[in-house]
RNA sequence: GGGCGAUUAGCUCAGUUGGUAGAGCACUUGCUCGACAAGCAAGGGGUCACUGGUUCAAAUCCAGUAUCGCCCACCA
């Protein structure tokens, strides 16, 4: 047991004063790395094996926010209590390189110098780029210490390190090798401005006014002519074909022969073909299957050729003819002109339809036809659709389990290939029409590496074994795979949480981790997304400064469970007064604690008093709730309850209680043994319940506990490596519950009628109190105790019955409570107190009474709830009796 | 077009198997009494969105309605 250091607490609390000094102390304890002396033994099974967590990668461009903060907060909080439960742990950190994230930034850097990327070249670019990073970069993990976070630094990776960029090709090829993934050219979703393909994923449908154009088009046999309808009048250029549904009287004649696209004078073919409903627009489509999906489709079927009239930059091509060189919106805006101009535009409608928007940039998305490299993902979403079908994995809270399941069973391919500079180069090379896919250079001259890179997302789906060496048989991969949980934005479910399940089964053979606890989304009061644009996104650092990191992790972590967070900077204040609270409680009992040595004291040899079991049990009842809460993922309620515990029960009510006992330290050498044994239970016991209480709290605030538990005796370095605290069998006690209740109560009343009798707040009073022998009993026990937490001056059991003349009264589980006044005060005014009273006590009991005249309630309802009504029934009377009882004595007093 | 969530005190939210509606903040009143004014004590404030149903009993379970929000979806 090493003494405790009191001095510490006489400045007042200051969180930016203690807690920046806490984290190199635990770093210097190597808190953060597996606990070495598990780590040597053999890995053990269910609560015994490691628990393991990895950070969601930041952005390697990425700073800190407040929903960085939540998520760090909840998985910090969950690992140091795992840590304190004597578990192995291990919390894995690193960065994700964020392709275009990052050449955006990057690339932006580049212009505001007047260049461009294609003027360094692709190594110049890179180079750039890693320079960059070594300067920028990594700036949220040096802000996230601050938040006193545990993660092993010294496994920090990024998704480019050589070795995981090598598990990302081995990756790459495997798929390839077992026909998993594959090269094609299909309609893609192009960003014009980031000049690369996206994957599904990544665009954003915005819902967009626009218009739906009716343009003719006439018939090849100039018999007239059909017309379309079209919200992208601009692709018209490369229409192959016009499309009506089969089942459309007004067009069955068509089928089969020929339009003449306007502007463009192609003959192009009618077909009849089931994606067109002919109950929108006219019924029929132009089909331009190298600039839509369906229309893509659709061409296939028929044999349409593909035109593509666009370029990589949203530009028209040569094949547009008169409009090539146009932004693809002047060319329509041009196009539609034209077609006005030659009578081709029959109508315009205002249309409402949903239009893709690249999530990076915001750039209205183009279907464009290439080239790309695609990853087959119905067979590896099998076995992460059976998962959580069994339970293997589990998601919380629950119902995104459903979210989960819809989009895995509805998967499509995943075109992981970037044209972009800043990633994994796709491990494939050309020659001529020869391609060979090898990590390595293939032997031989001529040999072209494929320019593309993979998609970032291709990379962090391995995260959870790639960060521990795969595809090498390591030792880390042996024991801390599979990781136990994983704590994300729901926001991020298909991107890269259902993408680890399949990568784990399908590389690992097993899921990556069994548990899923997705967080709150920050928004700002109003609702809205943080975002940089609108500025309404609070600096994290800031709010730790004035706050303090402690704060800052108690509040978020309190929030809704999967549901949106308000975020309002006021909540933070609470922690903070919580914090210091409890500061000057530990600066209270660490006073009092004396220089006597507590550490060997046994319980028996205690002289516990009835408060004394009282916080005991209550404290057993805490550990309990915590616990149970934090192995639930409800943190709100685990954080809560210590909160209440450690403030409303704890300092309220025991800290009172324990003073009197406390000042027996001075009368010296004049104690008696009994009195020394009391005033050592006192200060045993507060002291057990404080550190218990900082124990039960360091998962959710580390800076304050540790320095408050450095503050008093304690056993061993850190509190971060100290035992999580258990609830002890013998301290759980109802009856001593049920008796400080009354006693409460009792003190409660009293101070309501000193303020009902307007006496001053600092003038102690005489009281009278009638009631069973039992409550007597207790009250004079705990007379020493009690009388000063209402101001009483004696305290006198009436066991004759006898009561004052004149008082203030109250009733209090059937003990009448008398507060003499003698003549102080207005009786009217006492009068109509106890009437008020009655009031409330007559609706009650006229709620109690119909309830029990009520058969069917008596018949059916449980029996310990009938008899509970009854209970109350007796109770709600006989207090109404007695109120009633105290206004006729000082009716009677005034007459 | 489907799916999900929310609706409880002025505000932000709890309310785990149905059994007397809670917390924090805000508000009112009173307090330099030996830890704490970042505090203490006392208090006001709610037809639990609406309608129906199940039940002895509904904030809680079921059905529907309304409003708000999110996700998914190839109607050009």
């Amino acid at each position: 047991m090493r003494p405790g250091n009191p001095e510490a607490l006489s400045l007042p609390y200051d969180p930016s004063r203690i807690e920046p000094e806490r984290y190199a102390f635990w770093e210097q304890l190597g808190v953060f790395q597996p606990r070495a002396d598990l780590a040597a033994a053999p890995r053990g099974t269910g609560s015994k094996a490691p628990f393991v967590i990895a950070i969601p990668p930041p952005n390697v461009t990425g700073s800190l926010t407040m929903g960085h903060v939540l998520g760090e907060s909840i998985r910090d909080t969950i690992v140091r209590w795992q840590r304190m439960e004597g578990r192995e742990t291990l919390y894995v950190p690193g960065m994700d390189h964020a392709g275009i994230a990052t050449q955006n930034v990057v690339e932006k850097k580049l212009r505001a110098e007047k260049q461009s990327r294609h003027d360094l070249g692709r190594d110049g670019f890179l180079k750039a780029v890693w320079e960059w990073k070594e300067q920028y970069g990594g700036l949220i993990f040096q802000q996230e210490r601050r938040l006193g976070t545990t993660p092993d630094w010294t496994r920090e990776r990024f998704t480019l390190d050589e070795q995981y960029s090598h598990a990302v090709l081995h990756v790459f090829k495997k798929l390839y090798d077992e026909g998993l993934v594959y090269r094609g050219r299909y309609i893609v979703n192009w960003c014009p401005r980031c000049r690369t393909a996206l994957s599904d994923e990544e665009v954003d449908m915005v819902e967009t006014d626009g218009h739906l154009w009716h343009i003719k088009y006439p018939l090849k046999d100039g018999s007239g002519s059909l017309t379309v309808a079209t919200t992208r009048p601009e692709t018209m250029l490369g229409d192959t074909g016009v499309a009506v549904s089969p089942k459309d009287p007004r067009y069955t004649g068509l089928v089969g022969s020929f339009a003449v696209l306007p502007l463009v004078r192609r003959e192009i073919p009618i077909v009849a073909d089931d994606m067109v409903d002919p109950k929108f627009g006219t019924g029929a489509v132009k089909v331009t299957p190298a600039h839509d999906p369906n229309d893509f489709q659709t061409g296939r079927r028929h044999g349409l050729s593909e035109i593509v009239v666009m370029d990589e930059d949203g530009r028209m091509n040569d094949a547009a003819g008169d409009f090539r060189g146009l932004d693809r919106f002047e060319a329509r805006t041009r196009i539609v002109a034209a077609l006005q101009d030659a009578g081709y535009l029959d109508k315009v409608e205002p249309h409402r339809h949903n239009v893709g928007h690249c999530s990076r940039c915001n750039t209205v998305i183009e279907p464009y036809l290439s080239w790309q490299w695609f990853v087959k993902m119905a067979p590896l979403a099998a076995q992460a659709i059976e998962a959580a079908k069994k339970g293997k994995i589990k998601l919380f809270p629950g119902r995104w389990k459903k979210v989960y399941l819809h989009w895995l069973e509805n998967i499509r391919d995943w075109c992981i290939s970037r044209q972009l500079w800043w990633g994994h180069r796709i491990p494939v090379w050309y020659r001529g029409e020869e391609m060979i896919v090898s990590i390595e250079r293939p032997e031989g001259d001529g040999w072209v590496q494929d320019e593309d890179v993979l998609d970032t997302w291709f990379s962090s789906w391995l995260w959870p074994f790639a960060t521990l060496g795969w595809p090498n048989p390591t030792n880390d991969l042996a024991r801390y795979y599979p990781n136990s949980l994983m704590v994300t934005g729901s926001d991020i479910i298909f991107f890269w949480v259902a993408r680890m399940v399949m990568a784990g089964y399908y590389f690992m053979g097993e899921a990556p981790f069994s548990h899923i606890y997705f967080t709150s989304i920050v928004r700002d009061a109003q609702g809205r997304k943080m975002s940089k644009s609108l500025g309404n996104s609070p600096d994290p650092l800031a709010m730790m400064e004035k706050y303090g990191a402690d704060s800052v992790r108690f509040c978020m972590v309190q929030t809704p469970t999967g549901q949106d967070l308000l975020f309002d900077e006021k909540r933070l204040e609470s922690g903070k007064f919580f914090a210091n609270k409890l500061w000057n409680a530990t600066k209270l009992v660490s006073m009092r604690m004396g220089d006597e040595d507590l550490s060997g004291v046994k319980e028996s040899q205690l002289r516990l008093t009835l408060a004394d079991r009282w916080i005991l049990s209550r404290f057993a009842n805490a550990v309990k709730d915590v616990t149970r809460n934090l192995k639930t993922y409800r943190f709100a309620e685990s954080a809560q309850a210590v909160y209440h515990f450690a403030w409303n029960e704890y300092c309220d009510w025991y800290l009172e209680m324990a003073k009197p006992r406390w000042a027996l330290a001075d009368l010296g050498d004049a104690m008696t043994d009994e009195q020394r044994a009391d005033l050592r239970t006192a200060r045993w016991v507060s002291w057990k319940v404080l550190d218990g209480i900082l124990r039960l709290l360091h998962p959710f605030m580390p800076f304050v506990t540790e320095e408050l538990w450095q503050a008093l005796p304690h056993d061993g370095d850190t509190l971060a490596m100290a035992s999580w605290p258990k609830a002890k069998k013998s301290w759980f006690d109802a009856a001593s519950e049920r008796e400080v209740e009354f006693l409460q109560a009792v003190v409660v009343a009293v101070r309501n009628l000193r303020i009902e009798s307007k006496i001053a707040p600092g003038k102690p009073v005489p009281v009278f109190v009638r009631g069973d022998a039992a409550q007597l009993d207790l009250l004079e026990k705990l007379a020493s105790q009690i009388t000063p937490l209402a101001r009483i001056e004696k305290l006198t059991v009436s066991r004759d019955g006898s009561r004052p003349k004149v008082a203030a009264s109250a009733v209090v589980e059937g003990a009448e409570i008398f507060l003499p006044l003698d003549g102080l005060i207005d009786l009217d005014e006492e009068r109509a107190r106890l009437a008020r009273e009655a009031e409330k006590l007559l609706t009650d009991l006229e709620g109690v009474k119909k309830k029990l005249r009520n058969q069917d309630f008596l018949r059916k309802a449980k029996p310990e709830i009938v008899a509970k009504e009854n209970e109350r029934l007796v109770q709600l009377e006989e207090t109404l009796d007695k109120l009633k009882r105290a206004q006729q004595s000082l009716i009677s007093v005034k007459e």
